[in-house]
DNA sequence: TTAGGGTTAG
C-alpha cells in the first residue's frame, strides 16, 4: 500500500524526472489525490515539465481533470496559470483551466497578470473575439485592468482594424508608458495614417527610439520619403541616435519610390564609414537592398550584392534566398531561379512555401512558352504543400488564357482541400469578370461564391496594411455594371470582418459594446 | 508579459 508522500518528496520525484514527462505525471496522478492533495507548487513545477516537452501537450487534459477532482483546485489552476510556460501551450487548454477556475463558486476571482497573460495569447492567435471577452470578464470579476493590460487592448483594436475605438481608449487611460504610445503610432501606420501616428509621437513626454522608427516607416510604407527625412532631422534635434533600424526603412523607402541609388550610396555609407558612428548593415539591410536592385530590374548590381552577401554569410536565411529568387523571376530568369532553388537545397537552407509559390508564379507566367498544366502537375507532384497564393498564382494564368474550365476545376479544388480565397484570389476572378467573355467568367464567380466564400473571410482590403487599391477599383468598375454588382454587393455583405459579429448587431448596440473599453477607464 | 526595419500571388 502506498502511503501519501511528502510534499518534499513528491518534488524531488519531479525533479528527478524532469527530462520524462509522460513519467512524471504518472508518478504526481499516482501519488496525490484528493485525499493526498499536492502541494501546488508541485502542480506549478510538473506544469512546467509537461509545457517543455510539446509532445506531451496531449497528456495535459488528464492532469487538469485530475486537479479539479482534489478538493479545492483553485490554487492549482491558478498555479498553472500563472505560469510563466504557459504562451507556450495551447491556447485552448489554458482557456479551459482558466473556465474552470471561474466556475468554482468559491474560488477568488484571477489576479490580473493572470488575465494579461490570456489576453496575450489570445492577441497572438489573432482571436481578437477572445480578447473581447476575456477583457470583459475581468471587468465583471472586479478584477483591475493595468497598464499592460488596456496596452493588450489597444493592440488588439488596431489589429481589429479598429483603431477610432483604440484612440479613445488610448485618450481614457489613467496611465499610459511608452508602450501604448508605440502601440497605438503602430496602429495608425498600419492603417495607412503615419500622420496621425506623428502626432502620437509628438504627444510622448519624451520621443523614444523605437516609436520614432515606428513612425519612419509608416511614412517610408506611405512612400512619403520627404516627411520621412524630416523625422530623421527631428530625431538628431532630439538627440537620438538613429540606429540599424532608422536607416533600413530609410533604404527601404528610397527603394520603394524608385531612388535606389539614393539608397545605395546610404548602404555604401554604412559599410565603409562605420567607425564614423553610422550602424553597420545587417541582415535586413542586405535583404532590403538586394530587393531594390531586383525590382529596379538591376540585376547585375543584384548578382555583385548577392556575391558580397554569401561571403558575409549574410545569405544563409531562406527568406533572402526568396528575394533572389523572387528578383530572377521577376526579371525573366526563371531557369536560373530553379538552379538557385537546388543551390540553396544543397546548402542546407530549406525552401518554404514562399521559395516554392515564387517559382510557380515565375513558372505560370513564362507565357506561351510554358503550360500551366505542367506547373499544376509540379505543384501536385508533393514536392510543395500548394496554399491561396499558390491556386491564387494558376487561377491567374488559367484565367488569363480564358480558360474557365480549369480556372473552375482550381476553385473546386480549393473548396475541396479547405483553402480559402482571399483578396488576391477574388480580384483575378472579378477582373476576369469583365473581360470578352463575360458569361463564363459569371460562372467561375458563381462557382466562387457557392463554394470558397463562406462568410467573414473576404475583406476588400489588403491582408498586410493600408487600402488595398486593386480592391477598391475593382469594386468601383463592378458597381457600374447591374447584374454582377448585385452579386458583389451580395458578398461584401457577407464577408465583412470585424471585432467579433459586428455584423449581427445594430449600430446602437455596437455603440454601447464599445463603451465598455472606455468608460470604466475612469475609475 | 506588450511597441521598430524585411520573403510569394491580384
Amino acid at each position: 500500500m502506498s502511503t501519501s508522500p511528502t510534499a518534499a518528496n513528491l518534488l524531488a520525484l519531479l525533479r528527478r524526472n524532469a527530462a520524462s514527462p509522460t513519467v512524471a505525471l504518472r508518478l504526481f496522478l499516482h501519488l496525490t489525490s484528493a485525499a493526498s492533495p499536492p502541494a501546488p507548487h508541485s502542480t506549478s513545477f510538473l506544469f512546467r515539465i509537461l509545457a517543455a516537452h510539446p509532445s506531451s501537450h496531449a497528456l495535459l487534459p488528464s492532469l487538469l481533470r485530475h486537479l479539479l477532482s482534489l478538493p479545492d483546485p483553485s490554487p492549482h489552476l491558478l498555479a498553472l496559470l500563472s505560469s510563466s510556460s504557459l504562451p507556450r501551450l495551447p491556447l485552448g487548454f489554458s482557456l479551459s483551466a482558466f473556465r474552470s477556475l471561474r466556475a468554482l463558486p468559491s474560488a477568488p476571482p484571477p489576479p490580473t497578470p493572470v488575465y494579461n497573460r490570456l489576453l496575450l495569447a489570445a492577441l497572438q492567435e489573432s482571436r481578437f473575439d477572445l480578447v473581447e471577452s476575456l477583457y470583459k470578464d475581468l471587468l465583471l470579476s472586479g478584477a483591475a485592468p493595468d497598464v499592460f493590460t488596456r496596452n493588450i487592448l489597444l493592440q488588439a483594436l488596431c489589429a481589429a482594424g479598429r483603431v477610432e475605438l483604440a484612440r479613445k481608449v488610448f485618450d481614457a487611460m489613467p496611465v499610459r508608458n511608452e508602450f501604448s504610445f508605440g502601440i497605438l503610432a503602430r496602429g495608425y501606420c498600419r492603417a495607412g495614417r503615419s500622420m496621425d501616428a506623428l502626432g502620437v509621437l509628438y504627444s510622448m513626454p519624451r520621443m523614444n527610439l523605437v516609436v520614432c522608427n515606428t513612425v519612419l516607416a509608416g511614412f517610408c510604407r506611405e512612400g512619403q520619403v520627404d516627411e520621412a527625412e524630416r523625422l530623421v532631422e527631428r530625431m538628431r534635434d532630439q538627440g537620438l541616435t538613429p540606429n540599424v533600424v532608422t536607416f533600413n526603412a530609410r533604404i527601404s523607402a528610397l527603394c520603394k519610390a524608385g531612388r535606389v541609388l539614393d539608397a545605395y550610396r546610404i548602404f555604401n555609407d554604412m559599410q565603409e564609414k562605420w567607425e564614423r558612428g553610422l550602424p553597420r548593415p545587417d541582415q535586413v539591410t542586405f535583404d532590403v537592398m538586394l530587393s531594390g536592385f531586383c525590382e529596379a530590374g538591376m540585376v547585375d548590381e543584384a548578382r555583385v550584392l548577392v556575391d558580397i552577401m554569401r561571403c558575409g554569410g549574410f545569405l544563409r536565411r531562406v527568406e533572402s534566398y526568396n528575394r533572389w529568387l523572387s528578383g530572377l523571376v521577376r526579371n525573366g530568369m526563371v531557369g536560373e531561379a530553379q538552379e538557385l532553388l537546388r543551390e540553396m537545397v544543397h546548402e542546407g537552407v530549406q525552401p518554404n512555401s514562399y521559395t516554392y509559390n515564387i517559382i510557380v508564379d515565375g513558372l505560370c507566367k513564362e507565357g506561351k512558352a510554358f503550360d500551366v498544366r505542367k506547373v499544376e502537375h509540379f505543384v501536385k507532384s508533393g514536392v510543395m504543400t500548394p496554399d491561396v497564393v499558390t491556386y491564387t498564382s494558376l487561377l491567374h494564368a488559367y484565367c488569363s488564357e480564358g480558360n474557365s474550365a480549369a480556372a473552375n476545376r482550381i476553385l473546386g479544388e480549393m473548396a475541396q482541400k479547405g483553402c480559402t480565397p482571399n483578396s488576391f484570389t477574388y480580384n483575378v476572378l472579378l477582373q476576369s469578370l469583365w473581360k470578352a467573355d463575360f458569361s463564363a467568367a459569371q460562372r467561375v464567380f458563381d462557382t466562387s461564391l457557392s463554394t470558397c466564400a463562406p462568410s467573414g473571410q473576404f475583406k476588400p482590403r489588403s491582408q498586410k496594411h493600408g487600402q488595398d487599391k486593386y480592391a477598391e477599383s475593382n469594386w468601383h468598375a463592378l458597381l457600374h455594371r447591374d447584374d454582377s454588382a448585385c452579386t458583389v454587393l451580395k458578398i461584401t455583405k457577407r464577408v465583412k470582418t470585424g471585432w467579433g459579429q459586428r455584423g449581427n448587431i445594430s449600430e446602437n448596440k455596437q455603440q454601447q459594446n464599445d463603451d465598455i473599453y472606455v468608460l470604466e477607464n475612469t475609475g
